[in-house]
DNA sequence: TCCTCTGTGCTG
DNA sequence: TCCCAGCACAGAGGAC
């Protein structure tokens, strides 16, 4: 037999009421409540998810219910109106529903619930499997033979005998129950001080509310009294608890079926409301775009594919996803919606002549494009095949071009830029197991993994088509691409390979020393405390500390204001002399240095005994490079605790490690862009800068220079950088909100270049909507004209900052593309962190290297002012670090 | 079991 | 309200 039809129809109202009331305080930038119909979405898309419904629509009440009001002057009079900050969401609700393609039914006049019945009984006449989406109880009246009740909220299901269940009567017999028990969110009165226990027994007992009246004198006295004084309102709240299922509904059942969603029109609304993750979810794309992609099967076919000097792009495909081993199969793009898949592996259909070809395709001078060559680099490098040498890199051209991007990966870039979607292995793993790779490649079909293959190579040149001109249109970022970002893709990729060596065993000694430790202090925690607890969960310590020891709160957490526990926080309740805190703050330091770096590191280390992280070229918004898997640009050095971790972290037999980093790298440029003299002066001299400063605003000489003063004044230049405030600045100092403003205001007033290139820097910003280094590397900043306070004051801080990180990154950069070529065959960099340089070189070389290596690091860029770099050296990254 | 969010903390 | 730029851990809770 036939599956029947089903049909869901959604109580409007009460699911909008619902979220209201679950979801509070949630509001767009604009402060536009939003949480109702968040919460309704939700709802929404998690019913289409779950039960597929084949029909769907939603019932509203138009206007006012008009029959019930004549029949009943009491009914509804006193229902509070709708809250203001709900009305206002109605109308997204119903952006979202049309977006859904999900048509809303009302009648004017009718009550939506007599809507819902009359509909419901209609379709069910009409064989289809009617749910009714609501949390009100009183529906639970017409479930029945192919009526159900979906409650959301509890996300339950309820048949005949499920509601039974749950309601603790028969359906026929809600109706009896409600004249009684009442309904207060109705308004339906029932008899006053009866509620839902009594009402239910005594229809349990007598059947009916006829059947109570009839027995009246077998009632309780108490409850004979109140049913007797309200029988008026038992047979009217009998009626108005009654939803009608005989309206005449005009009903287009065609209208009712499912189709797809419109995902712009979703996108839009979602993007007004700002839920950033449903944005994201409904993106307007494109599906990908089947082509046909061809599979090469002799070397001719290679051959042909590489005619003329054109751009090729290319796409390796390993075996492991992100992996650097075999190559299963390649793809090769010269024009457009076209590609070529060359088998490598042998089960997939590669063979020795193909490979050959392709080598030799490789060795060619021509250009190479990719998205994340670096990425492709290693992969050749990997397998000891021939590496391009001419590269175009659409990734790094949309970094380049607006480095502020949430992600510049080619799905990302494909969808913004040519409105295209494309699959992740991932994507295609879900609905073709992995081993249909090597069936599917060699054979002509084109199959989910083919057109995965395909694409690479096929976007990524037509993604250069778009990028390139864009990025032609700005000289500077024309010599950025070519002169800075393009020459460090090798650099990097070497240095990625290269890895750091790691002392694994002498980890797994501070491993088990501080596991001792930690189990220690936990003991004497829950100990002093006096339950056991998870320290490491914030919300269960600060359970323990505000609520069950009742140590005063210090301050909320910004999102969600749940008691914050944080460092400050503990050492302030420490310095009140409370033990927990002092116990919990050696904890957390042990914890997170062990869990972190200490347990981490060493599963990350390769069968070379060395980790090999990932530097990112493209993510940092400045213009830095970031590393991650593992980060090794985060390695404790601030306190002697963690710096310990840096002695695990070790040069090659024979081999020291060198650490060359620039000294107030930002200060130098700030002095250069402002060409403030009296900060040249001071660069040129050679003196400490703090201590310089300090001297010139509390007017003393610099042998005068206190110990707080100099302090002050390392944190006020550093502040300058950051744009700190003044309330920042006098908490930092432990001194007044007046005083510290005192300080900046001396700050400026000494050296008023400073003031002119924030106020300059500013007014660029709001005028352009961007900032740029000294290299012309740009970065948007799109809030400048925010109306949030907040928000402005975050992107004028940006604004500012940009343009000093921005330029230091720059200089770095070109550091070490001239390291590379200047460094030759003995030595080799290893790390970079931001103004830092780390570099193996055999211990006999290494005082001729390091001068080499100071040499040309402090000459990349003629500022104003001297650039000086520290270098230091021994057998771990410790001893390498004064 | 995996993913996302939150709180926290490490670096320059 | 309150300092720029990153990455990663653990817990918590929901999705699959």
């Amino acid at each position: 037999m036939p599956r029947k039809p089903t049909l869901f129809i959604i109580d409007g109202s009460n699911n909008v009421y619902r979220s209201y009331f679950a979801i509070r305080g949630l509001t767009n930038s604009a402060g536009l409540a939003t949480n109702a119909v968040y919460g309704f979405t939700q709802t929404l898309k998690k019913l289409l998810n779950d039960h597929k419904p084949d029909s769907i629509a939603v019932a509203f009440d138009i206007g006012s219910s008009k029959t019930r009001h004549e029949a009943f002057a009491d009914y509804k009079k006193d229902r509070r109106p709708m809250p203001d900050d709900l009305s206002v969401q109605l109308p997204f609700v119903n952006e979202v529903l049309e977006g859904f393609h999900i048509p809303v039914i009302g009648v004017e006049d009718w009550e939506a619930d007599d809507l819902i019945g009359s509909l419901a009984c209609k379709a069910r006449d009409r064989g289809y499997d009617v749910v009714i989406a609501t949390s009100d109880k009183d529906f639970f009246q017409l479930v029945g033979d192919g009526i159900r009740l979906f409650h959301t909220g509890r996300e339950v299901m309820y048949d005949a005998k499920g509601a039974e269940e749950a309601f603790g009567l028969p359906p026929e017999k809600v109706v009896e129950v409600m004249s009684i028990w009442g309904d207060a969110i109705d308004n339906i009165p029932g008899v006053p001080g009866i509620g839902e226990k009594g009402a239910k027994s005594l229809i349990q007992q007598f059947g009916s509310l006829d059947g109570v009246y009839e027995h009246l004198d077998q009632v309780k006295p108490a409850q004979r009294k109140k049913l007797e004084e309200h029988r008026d309102k038992a047979f009217m709240s009998r009626d108005l608890a009654k939803i009608k299922c005989d309206l005449e509904v005009n009903v287009d059942f065609e209208r009712y079926k499912r189709v797809e969603p419109d995902r712009a029109k979703l996108h839009d609304v979602f993007s007004r409301l700002e839920f950033a993750s449903l944005m994201q979810e409904y993106l307007p794309e494109a599906p990908p775009i089947p082509r046909d992609y061809r599979t090469a099967t002799t070397p001719e076919d290679v051959r042909a594919c590489a005619t003329g000097d054109v751009p090729i792009a290319i796409w390796f495909e390993p075996t492991t996803a992100d992996g650097f081993d075999d190559l299963l199969a390649a793809s090769l793009s010269s024009k457009p919606a076209d590609s070529l898949i060359v088998p490598i592996s042998k089960p997939l259909g590669g063979n020795e002549n193909m490979t050959r070809e392709l080598r030799k395709l490789l060795e060619s001078d021509r250009q190479f494009v990719a998205h994340d060559a670096k990425l492709q680099i290693r992969r050749l490098t990997a397998i000891g095949w021939p590496v391009p040498k001419r590269w175009a890199d659409t990734m790094i051209m949309s970094y380049v071009i607006n480095p502020g991007l949430p992600s510049h990966e080619l799905g990302n870039i494909a969808r913004d830029r040519l409105k295209l979607g494309v699959q992740s292995r991932k994507d295609v793993a879900k609905t073709a197991p992995l081993f249909a790779l090597d069936h599917e490649i060699g054979s002509s079909s084109v199959g989910p993994y083919h057109q995965y293959l395909g694409e690479k190579p096929d976007i990524t040149l037509s993604l250069k088509e778009v990028l390139e001109p864009e990025l032609q249109r700005d000289p500077a970022l024309v010599k950025i691409y070519e002169t800075i970002e393009m020459p460090l893709i090798p650099v990097l990729a070497r240095m990625e390979d290269r890895g750091i060596r790691i002392d694994v065993p002498l980890l797994r000694q501070m491993s088990n020393t501080m596991g001792g430790q930690l189990a220690d202090l936990e003991k004497r925690i829950y100990a002093e405390a006096g339950v056991e607890f998870n320290i490491n969960s914030p919300q269960q310590l600060a359970h323990v500390l505000f609520e069950k020891l009742n140590y005063p709160v210090i301050k909320k957490t910004k999102g969600t204001k749940a008691y914050s526990t944080s460092v400050d926080v503990l050492q302030e309740l420490a310095s009140h002399g409370f033990a927990v805190p002092q116990l919990i703050l050696q904890h957390r330091e042990l914890h997170k240095l062990k869990s972190t770096y200490i347990d981490a590191l060493p599963q990350l280390v390769r069968t070379d005994g060395r980790v090999h992280t990932s530097f990112n070229q493209a993510v940092a918004a400045t213009g830095r490079l970031s590393s991650s898997d593992p980060n090794l640009q985060n390695i404790p050095i601030r306190t002697e605790l963690g710096r310990e971790i840096r002695k695990a972290f070790i040069a090659e037999e024979g081999n020291v490690l060198l650490a060359a980093d620039y000294s107030q790298v930002e200060l130098r440029i700030l002095a250069h862009i402002t060409q403030d003299a009296s900060l040249i002066e001071t660069f040129r001299k050679g003196t400490d800068i703090h201590r310089a400063t300090a001297s010139q605003i509390f007017n003393v000489p610099e042998s005068q220079v206190t110990v707080d003063q100099r302090r002050a004044m390392k944190t006020i230049n550093f502040g300058v950088l950051y744009g700190m405030s003044a309330f920042r600045l006098s908490n930092e100092l432990n001194i007044s909100g007046a005083q510290a403003k005192d300080f900046i205001e001396a700050y400026f007033a000494r050296y008023p270049k400073i003031q002119e290139y924030l106020d300059r820097t500013l007014e660029e910003a709001r005028g352009t909507g961007k900032v740029t280094t000294l290299f012309g590397r740009v970065r948007y900043i799109p809030e400048i004209h925010n109306r949030s306070f907040t928000v402005r004051g975050n992107a004028e801080r940006m604004a500012t900052n940009a343009p000093i990180q921005g330029t230091a990154a720059d200089i770095l950069k070109l550091a070490m593309i001239a390291l590379d070529a200047n460094l030759g065959d003995d030595a080799s960099m290893l790390l970079t962190v931001h103004d830092e340089i780390v570099i193996e070189v055999p211990e006999s070389k290494v005082k001729k290297v390091a001068g080499i290596v100071k040499e040309t690091m402090e000459n990349i860029y003629p500022l104003a002012v001297p650039l000086a770099v520290d270098t230091h050296w021994g057998k771990s990254w410790y001893e390498a670090k004064e």
